[in-house]
This record gives structure tokens, C-alpha cells and sequence, in this order.
DNA sequence: CCAAAAGTGTTGGAGGTACACCCATGA
DNA sequence: TCATGGGTGTACCTCCAACACTTTTGG
């Protein structure tokens, strides 16, 4: 669709030329970004959707088009902090996911030279809805609301500098990884039902899963831990499961970052 | 082991602290390393190991100590250029694989801060020979050569910076490629025999495969092109295969470079 | 009772592992 | 001829897709 969906951060700074530190044009900057994945839920829609938030730039270069949430990486701060800071101060909250996805640096992408360190994260849907719900006095000015927007992943408008084909290669991970990893809880709160789960990971691939087959894989894994609460609605109750962490950290290889 | 096992390098340039350059202590530098996989064959061991070759540092910090081949990004100059000139300056060659590892920003991971763009690269057998074998006239002095040595990658020794993880990182994402992709060609020339193919997996993924397993596997993934050369030995004459080169960039994602 | 989602059982195919077996060559 | 690796056939197992079927709630 390629237009806004739904607006609640709380916080807009730190954009890729948000350049409160005055540079030489004969040195290369270090700049980290992030794209944040998380659940939409159109009312109308028939399924859930992908949709990350992206912010509109204020100055040029690029001036009015939407760009990665980012900043500049501190002298004294690790690329991960780094990440973490900027997804603090775009969501206010701590992602549920945060992973290094990839180096971008080619010369003529930004009309300086800027190296960026570009993260994914996973926002949990409860996580999105208190940053907007919970606490509304802590809402930020209406001309910050205006400049940041949720975007459905799949069909995105043109965005700044080379955004276009980082959030492209962040998608293919995401997909990638939902095949071999069990990553989409991480788009959910603390208990879901294992047809919310689904809901995911249909989402994210684009396709139907049959969900009698899904319950076996997903119950095979080992990684869901059954609850004794039962998730009510308009038909048979759904058991409520929890992700069990401790199978988490296998396949992260020798990058465990505690 | 821990031991220099071969040496046959070109040239030793652009290590880590190799600053022809002057730099301001305030700023962030990025460097670009790369680690170099290729398969060792000692006369004694009973298989194939993976080697990387390790620059002996000639200057603090970590003076003495062995480090990945590297360098700094030039301010004209993207990530990948900068891995190849690298690479190039280390062994003289184009490596038949080279792709992006991961960023390192850790703040104390160096005296000064520097953030490490890593790449990793594999190496045909073929490409090694000749660096060393066709033209000894381009061989370089003996001070350069005794900096320069290759190491089974299993066992190093303690190395500077924090070189020790990343060759770690990197065995760990090898390893994990053969498991889905079919990289291992890139260690090995135009054309090998089945049996050449096997001992490359091997000797990554560190177990014995069953031959006639292999065999299929290898034959029904489409990857390979049989030809009408036979590899004549001790036995009964094997098969030579090559590479198709058109299931290539299947798997590599959005981020295809030409 | 009925609709619809939750949850179970069954079948068949694809692909991997183990291993028995033939083939072709050098010595 | 024999030893050895090249190469084929086959049984078995596991996992997954498809789908029929039962269970449990709200209305």
C-alpha cells in the first residue's frame, strides 16, 4: 500500500543525518539503524500483516521521504548498544529480538561517507500496545507523531538513502530464519495460542499452514511449554502456551551476547 | 596444534595497526579483515583441514602476536572493494568466495576505537599453488614471508584483538553454510571427483559421510555437472565433475552483487 | 442443534541413513 | 588374483503434507 498505517511511538531522534556532532567531510561516519518488525492488525484485512516504523526526515538529504529509525554510534558505545539505544528512544521499550543483520557501505549511498550497522528487531505485540495505551501522558508532541508511521513491510513507498534494499534483505532474513528457527514468538506476548502463533508465521510467509500440522511441528520442537489458562473466545477454548527459553540460545552460535 | 604449518604468501599489507594514515584518538576508524578458509593437506594427518592464514603483528598493540590480514576502509572505497584489495594484498589472488561475516564494535576491543567490518572468503586449492608455485619470481622477501603462515583453524594459537572469536564466529557460519548450501566447490578447482568434494565436508562438518550417500546427495541437489574426464589413480578411475554455476545466487538473498 | 475452531488419527510421499553388493583398475 | 576405491541397489526410518475425523464451546 505504501502509506501509513498506524502511528504510537513515543520518541523520534537520532535519524541517519541527525548530526547534532559537527564532521569533516574527509572522514567516514559509523552509523547504526534498525528495522523493527512487528505484528499489524488492519481491522479490514483478512490476515495479520508485517509492519515496521519508519521515520520522515526533517533535513536533507532525502528531505521528506521516510528512512530507518538510526543514529549516529557514540566513540564509548559497542555497536549493540548502539542498536539498543536507538530502538529505545524510537519504541521506548526493549525488543524481545534484537540482531546484527548486516554492514552496509557503499560510497555514493549517503552524500557523505557513512558506514551503517544496520539491526532487526522483533517488537512484541503487547509490547507495541503499551508504548501507546498504557500511559498516555507520556505521549510525545504532535509534530513527532507526524513523523513517524507504521508501514506495511511487504509494499513500502521510496524511502531514503538505500532503506529500499535493506528492509528488502531484513525480509529475507526474517523469512529465512522463521523456516529454520523458532523466532516468531517473539512477535507475541508472553502466552498466545498456538492459532496466534500461526497467525505469524503465516504472515511472515506469506502462505496458509495447515494448523494440525503446525501443532505437531511446533509441539515437537520442545520450545512451547503448555499453561493451564485457556484463551476464550467465540468457539472451544485454546490452551495458552509459553515460549520455553532455554532451548533459546543454540543456534546463535559463538555471538551469545548475555 | 597452534603451529605455523605452511607459507606461501605474496605480500603482508594492511594489517590492523598498519596506519600510514594519521588519526585523531576522537574518532572512529573502520577496518575491513577477512578470514581466509582453505583446506590444509599435511603429509602426515590422516584428512584434510581447514587452514587460514594469520599475519604476525610487527607493531603494538599485540605486537608479536598473530592477527587476521586487514586493513582500513578507504574514505572512496566500499566494504566489498575494500575485503578484495585485502585479500588481494594477502594472497595475490580472488578468492572464489567472499562474502560478509559480521561487524565488530566492541568498545575495549582495541586501544583506540575501531570497528572491524569482517569478511570471510574460501580459497581454491588451485588458486594456493599457484600463488606460491607459478612464479616464484614474485615471491616476496623472507622478513614478509616469516610473518605470514598458515594455521588449522581448529587450534590457534592466542591472537590479538579479538580475533580468536571471530575466527570462531566464522568456523561456527562455514559450518553451518555446508549444512544447507553447497559452498565447499569453493575450496577446490574446476573440477574434483566426488571423493575430493567429500573430503572437503569432512574436514568442515569434522565426521566421516557415507560415500554413497554423498554420491546422491550431491548428484540429485543439480549443482554439478558430470564430465567425460576421469581422475586416474591408484583404483579404479573416478568421475572429474565441475560446478554449475547457475544454481548459484539462489540462496544469497536480496544483497546479489554481480 | 449448528457453526466453527480446537485438537487427534491416518495415510502416503520425499529424503536421509545404513549397509549389502557389483564394477574397474593398479599392482 | 587381490585389494581398494568407484559406483548402484535397497530396506528402513523420520519428517512433513494432506485430510478425515472427533471434541468443545458460543449462540
Amino acid at each position: 500500500m505504501g502509506t501509513p498505517l498506524r502511528v504510537n511511538m513515543t520518541q523520534t531522534m537520532g535519524t541517519i543525518a541527525n548530526t547534532s556532532s559537527a564532521h569533516a567531510e574527509d572522514t567516514t561516519r559509523v552509523a547504526v539503524s534498525t528495522v523493527i518488525f512487528t505484528l499489524g492488525r488492519d481491522p479490514g484485512a483478512d490476515r495479520a500483516t508485517v509492519v515496521i516504523p519508519l521515520v520522515r526526515r526533517t533535513r536533507d538529504p532525502y528531505e521528506g521521504l521516510w528512512a530507518l529509525p538510526g543514529g549516529w554510534l557514540d566513540i564509548a558505545e559497542s555497536l549493540d548498544a548502539a542498536a539498543s539505544r536507538t530502538l529505545a528512544e524510537t519504541t521506548g521499550l526493549a525488543p524481545s529480538f534484537l540482531e546484527q543483520l548486516y554492514a552496509f557501505g557503499a560510497v555514493d549511498r549517503s552524500p557523505s561517507r557513512v558506514v551503517s550497522i544496520v539491526y532487526w528487531a522483533l517488537l512484541r505485540s503487547d509490547e507495541v500496545d503499551a508504548s501507546d495505551a498504557d500511559e498516555p501522558t507520556r505521549m510525545t508532541p504532535a509534530s513527532v507523531f507526524e513523523n513517524t508511521s507504521w508501514f506495511d513491510a511487504a509494499s513500502l513507498p521510496r524511502l531514503a538513502f538505500d532503506h529500499n534494499e535493506i528492509v528488502e534483505y531484513a525480509l529475507w532474513r526474517l523469512r529465512n530464519k522463521v523456516g529454520y528457527s523458532r523466532i516468531a514468538h517473539g512477535l507475541l506476548a508472553d502466552e498466545f495460542t498456538l492459532a496466534e502463533l500461526r497467525e505469524v508465521y503465516e504472515a511472515i510467509l506469506g502462505r496458509r499452514l495447515d494448523p494440525a500440522n503446525f501443532r505437531r511441528q511446533v509441539e515437537n520442537s520442545g520450545n512451547l511449554l503448555p499453561t493451564d489458562r485457556f484463551r476464550t473466545g467465540s468457539h472451544r477454548p485454546a490452551r495458552l502456551y509459553r515460549y520455553n527459553q532455554d532451548v533459546e540460545l543454540a543456534d546463535r552460535g559463538p555471538l551469545v551476547r548475555h
